[in-house]
DNA sequence: ATAAAAATCGAAAACGTTTTCGAAAATACC
DNA sequence: GGTATTTTCGAAAACGTTTTCGATTTTTAT
């Protein structure tokens, strides 16, 4: 059994598909009688329009691409979450892609998404991403595009970001004031944008406070991961015995630091205090809890869809559209890791 | 600017849109000299097919869609990661969608899907799913569908699981061989197959071992949240304070007992041995580290693609096609939780 | 009654591709 | 040279919808 067309329903009631068309989208040029004797056989025929035809027609797919580095993530699966939630209340699907944190796969990615002729597209970079060649692309063909978190800061598009750099710099003066003196940081890659603003925040946060700024205590991960945090972690304490507070670039990473001082029994936060990043889920069910630095990450999507949205309505009407930028704020979370 | 068509280029290049179409495939009645012209022509211009036309030429999207009852959870993100990467490796693009556990939802995104024409749907169930009309309706309509994880076993669809019977007993027989005498069991909701698989597996690793069954020992999540765990353990230990195991329907709902006995200074493993289920990342992190059942979630993703795309390709070739079961490997996990 | 206005309908083009089938051109054969 | 064969090409239909614009019918006004 087919699905019913337009033709089968014209045929069948003796009109033509035009008709058919009008009655189903209630234009007012189509007579009561026949409107009706239309949706009934529509109704009974469980007619939907088919979607390629109307894509065709329209010029438009009604579905947008998102693509994140990575999926199995607190923070990007809570982002897409948001951005899922908002999309759909406004009548848009969702494709997902990851990139795995590869600029390869991003390229090719992006070039599916359009290929697939995506009303736009919704990215978080990967942290190899040096290469923008692809995204000024997108800027060029004009395709409605907005990034998130992990951006290119020198590509005019649209952005909806935190505030790195002050979120860090309020972490690391958390730790300050809760008495430390000698504060290291676990940076992520060299990369990303967020990485360098989180670590010029964790500098100016201790200029600030007249701590002087010493490069030795700045660790630097190339993957980011739990296992990073133990490693250096263990390497912080050797080469700094007296180090009194962490900030980590993100909460995962300081889990693998909490990790490692509960298997040294080292006392936190009396002997060292720990701050992360993003406000994953994990750091309020661990012993000791961990303070960080809430990342409003579903809002983080709503808000990119929105913005999003805009850039497609501006598109299909036309009209010239500066790039905008939506900054959102973040919270200190205070929790035992930092406790006095 | 637009984007360039096969009519643009028959008409730059004096031939009729049949012979570029052709010649871009590659087809074997154009001469070489014609295909170079337009292969030259199509790169310099751009040319990308513009997949609404080829969706309505070919009835085909080349998309499928994912709906699941939550995104942020670290089961769904990685069968999701599973579904994605390998619908990527076949030229497939996957749309997300959530249910938030509610079956209205599940029904207006089936519905959805089904408008928009995906060639195929991966799904588990929302816990509400009592009523399996939409589901029954993809079948009558023949379209190409697979359950994973959260099934309606009654159902008579393709599925990938895991045997969740077999998995809770070996759990709970885990907790036996460790020296527990009286083990409660956190189960999940009522309707959800694997939640009552669950428990009869809970059930049969009793019996086994001459156990004799107590119903005042199972507690019964309507959210299967962090907080019911920490709720429900408090809940055991007045009860039932001699309770020496627990067997949890999933690791969130375990590390909830764990918090709670970590605030109460019950010593785990010692007074009391957990036992959590589908080995999520958080398990290896906390203190004491979680004992699980490993559900290989990746796989069950990857699994989930290539039945469907079984089926789509069936479809395709107008083959009757039976569905297909695919049940993969179990293994429990030991940590410190259930150490003796 | 007729003319003007309003209501109702449908033909046709367009969106851009794929594929069938027959025609034309080029090459081969005798 | 003519015929048979192979290469190369293109017209046209089809996928199913939306929308413009003109035609026809009905209603209203005079």
């Amino acid at each position: 059994m087919k699905e019913a067309t337009l033709k089968q329903i014209a045929e069948t009631l003796g009109i033509s598909i035009t008709t058919v068309s009008k009655a189903l989208k209630n234009y007012p040029d189509v007579s009561d009688k026949t409107r009706k004797a239309v949706h009934e056989l529509a109704d009974s025929l469980q007619y939907k329009p088919n979607s390629f035809a109307v894509n065709l027609r329209m010029q438009e797919s009604r579905t947008i691409g998102v693509i994140i580095p990575e999926l199995v993530h607190h923070f990007f699966s809570s982002v897409i979450d948001g951005i899922v939630a908002e999309a759909e209340k406004h009548g848009y699907l969702v494709i997902i892609q990851q990139s795995n944190e590869s600029v390869v796969m991003e390229k090719s990615q992006v070039e599916l998404l359009l290929n697939k002729r995506v009303d736009g597209i919704v990215m978080s970079l990967s942290n190899e991403s040096n290469d923008d060649e692809h995204l000024k692309e997108l800027l060029r063909r004009n395709v409605p595009f907005v990034q998130f978190d992990k951006i290119s800061k020198l590509l005019n598009s649209s952005k909806v970001i935190i505030d790195d750099q002050k979120a860090a710099c309020e972490a690391t003066t958390h730790l300050i004031h809760k008495g430390c003196k000698k504060i290291a940081h676990i940076r992520g890659p060299v990369n990303p944008q967020n990485a360098i603003d989180r670590f010029l925040g964790y500098k100016k946060g201790l200029e600030k406070h007249d701590i002087p700024f010493d490069p030795s205590l700045v660790y630097t991960c190339s993957r980011v991961s739990f296992e990073e945090g133990k490693a250096f972690a263990a390497q912080i304490l050797k080469e700094h015995p007296d180090v009194d507070g962490i900030f980590c670039i993100t909460d995962l990473v300081a889990v693998g630091v909490l990790a490692y001082f509960n298997e040294q029994k080292i006392p936190v936060p009396q002997q060292v205090k720990v701050i992360g990043f993003s406000n994953w889920f994990m750091s309020q069910v661990i012993t000791p809890s961990l303070s960080t630095v809430e990342q409003p990450s579903y809002e983080m999507g709503t808000a990119a869809f929105n913005v999003l949205l805009e850039e497609i309505n501006a598109r299909k009407e036309n009209r010239v559209r500066e790039p905008k930028t939506v900054r959102l704020e973040t919270q200190i979370i205070e929790r035992e890791s930092t406790r006095a």
